[in-house]
DNA sequence: ATCAACAGGTTTGCAGTACAAACTTGTTGA
DNA sequence: TCAACAAGTTTGTACTGCAAACCTGTTGAT
């Protein structure tokens, strides 16, 4: 860094996008889970189109990050998955498009 | 891949979002570059926000993908590089804003 | 009763990428 | 003449997304 530069804090960004919801594969996960109220894995994965050890991983960060809730269940003997999206999750789709519509135009 | 399992291409997905543009240091760079006729350097970096560094190989990697086309001259004996965004990068813009509107909501 | 195939995920390995820091080439000022 | 500056470029590292391999238990066929 020398003198002249622009220095970080120089500059306020005009978008401050999340990245974790910015990934496409996590946008489309919590697209889905807000606008239902549980879903399942298998469903999910049908949906958004995702394989399933990368929709797994996902789950897994969103859950991480507080975005996203995670309750293990058994039909009959069969494990099933299901998430939610968390408040935090919420608030944080809804701040997300709201930076959006500053660059989606029309 | 077992039978059963959900194969690539069963699904069409609901976004097509193109890397390239998604993501944000492009994603500025080409908006600021869609207003205008020509920018250098200098003024994209402070626009940005982005490092030298930085601004240097995503312009690089637009460049390359045909989205930005960059011009090279001196003011007196010092160098001073300009883009432009090319057609196909103007399409491609407008093509992610399409997509994004989706998202975007209200 | 045994064993292969299936269901429902999770973990791993690799390949690609973004970022900051270091480097380069030439210029100007003291 | 030589240190500081201008304008970028290259390098190194750390992260991250993806597909493939793996794991645990269940069901169906013989």
């Amino acid at each position: 860094m020398k003198p002249g530069d622009i220095k970080p804090g120089d500059i306020k960004p005009i978008l401050e996008l999340d990245r974790m919801v910015h990934e496409p594969a996590r946008l489309a996960i919590l697209t889905v889970l807000a606008a239902a109220e549980e879903v399942e894995f298998q469903f999910l994965q049908r949906i958004t189109g995702l394989n399933k050890g990368n929709l797994s991983s996902h789950t897994q960060k969103l859950e991480a990050t507080g975005y996203l809730a995670t309750t293990k269940a058994f039909r009959g003997r069969i494990p099933v998955t299901s998430f939610r999206i968390t408040k935090e999750g919420r608030k944080a789709l809804e701040a997300y498009r709201k930076q959006l519509r500053k660059v989606a135009g029309g």
